[in-house]
DNA sequence: CCCAATACCTTGAACTACGAGGTAATACTA
DNA sequence: TAGTATTACCTCGTAGTTCAAGGTATTGGG
């Protein structure tokens, strides 16, 4: 019902490339702090979202220690389109609800 | 993180008393056909709520059926205000990053 | 030298949600 | 009057989601 951390990865990795430890800082940064998504949530929706065709990883060692880089497939895209759309659906859903103040 | 069937269940609630079959039409009526939520899913949660202390359960024989109306306690009342601003929260931060084209 | 930060990862448990079924009564339809 | 649809309750097993807690290894600062 609610995909939002798989949501905000495949949105934000559709802007650029990043790796799992980035993607944790990155969305508690552009939601404000509203939302914080753990690494125990990141990495297995990578690992998910890889093998299921809609990343693909790049490993860059970067100052001795390697990254692993995700960018989001044509596939990837598809899926976020979804999201995306699954979201608003039930975003109107609930708007329409809690703005209900009498109903028969 | 979405918890929006136990949302919507408290907050049609408070506007006036219904039974669970009641429930699962209406939520599909004042969604607009967006949210459906089933049986399964509305009578496990009305019967959680109930045992919270968030709901009261009064047995109406109607037309020989029996059916159980539920209506929001005081309990219910603030579990209902806390449920409406996680929803806020995360709405507000998923709309910051769908709305995010660039970002370093 | 030690601790914080970076960067990866897994595991187990808890919670959420769903579909499929099962019962029984009334109401409609043929 | 027989059969089907609707109302109305419910449970069960499963699948999916999310989390906190841990574990490893490196770099960088104090």
């Amino acid at each position: 019902m609610s995909g939002v951390p798989e949501l905000l990865v495949l949105r934000l990795l559709a802007n650029q490339e990043m790796y799992g430890y980035e993607l944790v800082r990155t969305i508690k940064l552009v939601t404000g702090e509203a939302i914080s998504i753990g690494e125990g949530v990141i990495y297995p929706i990578l690992h998910n979202l890889e093998s299921a065709g809609a990343l693909k990883a790049k490993r860059k060692p970067v100052n001795g220690r390697t990254r692993v880089y995700y960018s989001v497939t044509t596939k990837g895209q598809k899926r976020l389109q979804l999201l995306i759309s699954d979201w608003q659906r039930i975003n109107s859903g609930v708007k329409a609800a809690l703005g209900e103040p009498e109903h028969a």
